[in-house]
DNA sequence: CTGAAAGCGCTTACAG
DNA sequence: CTGAAAGCGCTTACAG
């Protein structure tokens, strides 16, 4: 993946991948067993350089002469600890380099200061975006953040992906923006502290399960009503796959065809990826009577677009395409790509923070702002073609 | 990010927003307080539908009849239980949904059943990949994967991230294919348990760290030697970041160019993103000498077709251009991307694979395939213009 | 092959 | 405001 450097080394050869293999194996039984006991010789020679046994708060105690429960109470910001002896302590925890023990912490019963993150997918742009914003904001307060991958929206499936992710000592958050996730979020017994993104504001199912989540309905109407007025007779729906049965984003484009009285066609139901964006691109070049598309997401419309490519028609003389979430690349499309802007990476750090204030009540006054969407004019959309307009040199 | 259903609701209302937050702050105060001690009093009623606490290995040895030392032993397939009683256990664990508790597991000194990945980034296509193969591979066999970014190469970030990230009972990944995950390798304590996925072969630093790599040396030289047989003079080449002095992507461009007796231009330093590729593309387009380039990411090449595109240069018939990494979306850009195909889940896999071998000797014998890189060929690439061929209708 | 002991590093109540 | 106790759920040695 990577690249650098103006040398060139010995030239590539055939046996260079084995030669890997085989240092992959001698390094194997190369590593150091496990530090282990100590020996109990009385050699006071220089120490090993092994793993050195971490320090604990006990340590900490000895070294700021304090009784190891007042550390216990620095560590966890307890109010009633004099200021002196809470300068010490911090004195002796930098000196001596201390880390609470995640484990011990949790097994003791602690407040959480991990979460792990069940989510559909992690390569997905939304779901990488969202799992960056939680990675940042648990990395800057302390905290471990898990991944685990919830493959299918099978019962089976779920409920064991929810007990292995359920830690005593650890908090959840759930990205629900399809079946697989939704019914995650039903899973999670009460009582486990957790937060989710959603697709749609939950009912019952999120009692207790705070959420965020983005305005896709609004952000859909608007997009729907930038094609209307570029003189769009009608908008073309090519729609991702969705949590529920009250999708927003097809909601939302529907109601601003409805408001503005233009007729609803039947949207094109695609999955994720370009490749299906590619077949409902098809499906939809096929017509002739499609000049304006809109995409679940911007993967979908460089599908679609590649689609109308093939089929001849040129975006966006003969074709609208407008596109969902600005990718890093869409930007840089041939045509860019007029797409809505979603801050995926500041929900899922307004969503850690409301998973925070739950765990540390400490906490839970910070608010951060609500992202709102935003639509990104750039080349792909335009006004549509004029009834038999001429076609030159393609 | 998800859309569903036929049905539409309300109509939008600019109070959503804010009644969501709302929402959000009433559910929060709604949350049960974790399960607390249990009341002593003598009701029989129907238990609450709170967090049971969770069935311990002591439960287990009660409805096996067996002490609780047989269930760890089981748990950890120890060999000496005899079949019988192994089997009682068994079918008690199943009984009764029991689960190791991660964290006393990793107190007490067990091997470890966690790894955290230490990664520079976790959005971009090989990190991603990656990161996929590492997660996948990890829930097969029942690790706890974690993530941590690590942003900066400088000396106390690492040092911090390092010691955050080594718990007493985890185990390591990193991902080193720039400058900081370099650090980040030679910063981890020997006797961490730990792999490594590298750019380069690494030496001492990496003694007792067994690390897994593609072979981006020959895939490079390869693309180069694609290029050089289509009839460019020479190939121009656009570096990503690196992890050393000596990169083996430009290595193998070079390598190939200097065996082909072509000259070897200047290489042209960038960054990961599409736009800096952008950016190397306008200084190339500038210059009417470069008919080909290869490029260290797609992303890159993504960037640098639309600065072509931009400058007027037609790709591929004016400038072919050629990426790695065979992101899932350059497939279908138009013109399709003509790119080296690396399999990072694969490799992603194997990393793990081999830090499972470190932490279980059981497991030490699994081999997985080493990944070999492939030159995809599509559209983006194509013979050199004729001297002086004229420009129609771009 | 299986049981009884000690302890991993912390955190909660409980006492002063 | 601070100390002494008990225990979270497991795993290692150590004994039989």
């Amino acid at each position: 993946m990577v690249v650098t450097g103006h040398t060139s080394g010995p030239d590539p050869d055939p046996a260079t991948v084995a030669a890997g293999e085989d240092e992959v194996r001698a390094r194997q039984t190369a590593v150091s067993p496990a530090a282990g006991g100590e020996a109990g010789s009385g050699q006071v020679a220089a120490r090993p350089a092994r793993a050195s046994r971490s320090v604990s708060i006990r340590d900490v105690a000895a070294a700021a002469s304090v009784s190891y429960q007042t550390v216990s109470r620095v560590i966890n910001g307890h109010p009633s600890v004099k200021l002196s002896t809470r300068e010490q302590v911090l004195a002796a925890i930098d000196d001596l380099g201390f880390r609470p023990n995640r484990a011990a912490r949790a097994l003791a019963g602690g407040p959480a200061h991990s979460v792990t993150v069940l989510t559909p997918n992690t390569t997905l742009y939304g779901y990488t975006a969202a799992l960056q914003g939680i990675e940042e904001a648990g990395r800057a307060t302390g905290f471990a953040v898990g991944v685990r991958v919830v493959e299918s929206a099978a019962p089976p499936e779920v409920r064991d992906a929810v007990a292995r992710a359920v830690e005593p000592g650890g908090a959840l958050i759930v990205i629900a923006y399809d079946k697989a996730g939704t019914e995650v979020l039903a899973a999670v017994p009460p009582g486990v502290p957790m937060a989710a993104m959603v697709e749609t504001p939950v009912g019952d199912e999120g009692r207790g399960k705070p959420w965020v989540w983005a305005d896709d309905r609004k952000a859909a109407g608007d997009a729907a009503r930038y094609l209307l007025g570029l003189g769009h007779r009608t908008v073309h729906y090519v729609s991702i796959p969705s949590s529920t049965d009250t999708s927003q984003r097809m909601a939302g484009w529907r109601a601003a065809l409805e408001a503005a009285g233009a007729p609803v066609p039947e949207p094109v139901q695609a999955g994720w990826s370009p490749r299906s964006g590619f077949q409902a691109g098809q499906v939809l070049a096929a017509d002739p009577g499609v000049t304006a598309v809109l995409c679940g997401n911007d993967d979908l419309a460089l599908g679609v677009i590649r689609a109308m490519h093939k089929a001849g028609r040129v975006i966006p003389r003969d074709v609208s395409v407008v596109g969902f979430d600005d990718t890093p690349l869409s930007e840089f499309y041939t045509p860019a790509l007029t797409t809505v802007r979603l801050d995926f990476t500041g929900l899922g750090r307004l969503c850690f923070t409301l998973l925070r204030g739950l765990v540390d009540p400490k906490a839970a006054g910070e608010r951060a702002p609500w992202p709102e969407p935003e639509l990104i004019v750039r080349e792909s959309a335009g006004p549509p073609p004029r009834q038999g307009g001429g076609t030159r040199c393609t």
